[in-house]
DNA sequence: TTGTAAGCGTTATCAC
DNA sequence: GTGATAACGCTTACAA
């Protein structure tokens, strides 16, 4: 009857009404979802928490599921396959009506058969066999984007900061990098990449590594701010300028990264709104509205840390 | 059985456990809530998501409490009153075995009348009546030792720049500020203080004003670290030098300030460990063990950016 | 050690 | 419109 489920006369719905506030009455949500058979809560598996951008997708999802009815239970899956596949059936086991996947390493058929029918939405990664839904940034396109943009800025020898190397985004960036080197005529060097993280630390030891082997580079496409921070650190450290002496671009455009000295160029992909949007998309499966997989182009954002 | 609270026979038990394992059951956990009458969840109530201190505490809550059996359920309260009563409401209603308030500004009577005797945690802010417990950081004292330190490298004009005016921790941090120079003899010129609002924005805009105003200052106090990027900006744009020109300390230490150029003085809260040590504390409230209240001591990190 | 039955607080169904 | 009553999938207490 609170629900609106069943209709009964004006006056008693209203004393009842009065009743349920004076009395301060919560209806219990365990039992109306042990009754309906839909708990109006969302899994959602995101992977180290801490890191700025799977942060924010977080924070756009909360912000929007706010005031939907549904309320997100949140699980961290530490880039861990075992604790991913013990997080996805803690969420089963609450009985959430959908589960987003943040980032992750657990295959979506692996997924897919432990949520049984459950839709399931994937977020900042793309679906190998398209059999659950996704929304992505195509980060292949902006590194190409970085990279090119670098390019026109005059540079030839770019080094590129990676990320964790056997991480689906850092190899994706890797290829964009390459493809917009390959199409200027320019070949990579071996000496051009080297590794890190995704930490501001491995940005830091990059470059520090680079300078130590006298590697002549004027410009650096980071895997993520970073790592760019990390490299623009270690810069100022032996008095190189940027953009002066060294053009800098980053990926993600994290908040800090506009107050940066200088501001740091990058290719932002919108975290927040994904979050949002997945938390849109998700109610709406949860009621039976169809969604369609999205690949999201990311944007470059040229600041001060690039041009010259 | 599952839970061991009864005794079975060995075989049976592990034939049990196989079938359970084959089948890929999970059990119910809203039936079990409901029986049992607790929901093996802890309600979050967290403020503006998106802002690094209050995030870094929901990062080590979730860290925490992962592998404990409790899960957390966030809300977020956006420092507006009807939100967080709404939030609380809603998290009460879902039966949550205790509840973790981050920040916040409904008072914790309001707070105590609405969970009826449930555990309640109130962190990154002090208890007014004592009747919750809590878990703090001593802003009055981490904003002393900032102002300390500048004040003994030899500054005697400090500009402040300020947090939200009636935010509580701002406040607080003000009164350090200013028992510091009273201390130091110096006195607090009205025109050193600017408001801010804990935005890298508002940083860059009190800065702005300050040299507008042609007010003298050799070193600036922010109320956080991202006030503190903010105005290390304006002066990069001018052409002062950090902390030869300008000295600058933040608060808060975020994961960015070690990485900034030169790297940012701050007064360390231990953002993290809170949340850790508050989803330690909770799961206990909940099993019944008690906790006391504790004020931490907040840790003053000297960087280069206030070095001379 | 095992089986049985009575709730837990709702929703949903069906007669009235 | 309105009451009753059977689920929902477990826990728990008690009997066997």
């Amino acid at each position: 009857m609170l629900k609106g489920t069943v209709a009964v006369h004006p006056d008693k719905k209203k004393a009842v009404l009065d009743a349920t506030k004076r009395l301060g009455f919560q209806p219990n949500v365990l039992a109306q979802s042990l009754a309906s058979g839909r708990s109006s809560t969302i899994g959602v598996l995101t992977q180290m928490i801490g890191r700025p951008f799977y942060d924010s997708i977080s924070q756009g999802l909360v912000a929007e599921l706010s005031g939907t009815g549904y309320s997100p239970i949140f699980t961290d899956g530490r880039w861990e396959k075992a604790e991913q596949k013990q997080a996805v059936g803690a969420l089963v086991g609450r009985r959430v009506d959908g589960l987003i996947v943040i980032g992750g390493t657990i295959s979506s058929s692996q997924i897919a058969e432990m949520v049984n029918d459950l839709p399931v939405l994937l977020v900042a990664r793309k679906c190998e066999n398209g059999d659950l839904h996704s929304l992505a940034v195509d980060n292949e396109l902006g590194a190409y984007q970085a990279t090119k943009h670098l390019i026109e800025q005059g540079h030839d020898r770019i080094a590129m900061i990676g990320g964790l190397a056997d991480h689906e985004d850092a190899i994706a960036r890797s290829v964009g990098y390459r493809n917009a080197m390959n199409e200027a005529g320019l070949k990579v060097d071996r000496e051009l990449l080297v590794e890190g993280d995704f930490s501001a630390e491995s940005g830091v030891r990059a470059v520090d590594q680079l300078l130590q082997d006298s590697i002549h580079f004027t410009a650096i496409f980071a895997a993520n701010d970073l790592t760019a921070f990390g490299a623009r650190l270690a810069l100022y450290r032996v008095g190189k300028r940027v953009p002066e002496d060294v053009a800098i671009v980053g990926f993600d455009d994290q908040m800090e990264s506009s107050f940066t000295t200088p501001p740091l160029s990058t290719v932002r992909q919108p975290a927040r709104e994904m979050g949002e949007l997945a938390a849109r998309a998700m109610v709406g499966l949860v009621e039976g509205q169809p969604f369609e997989s999205v690949l999201l182009a990311p944007e470059l954002i040229v600041r001060e840390s690039s041009k010259n």
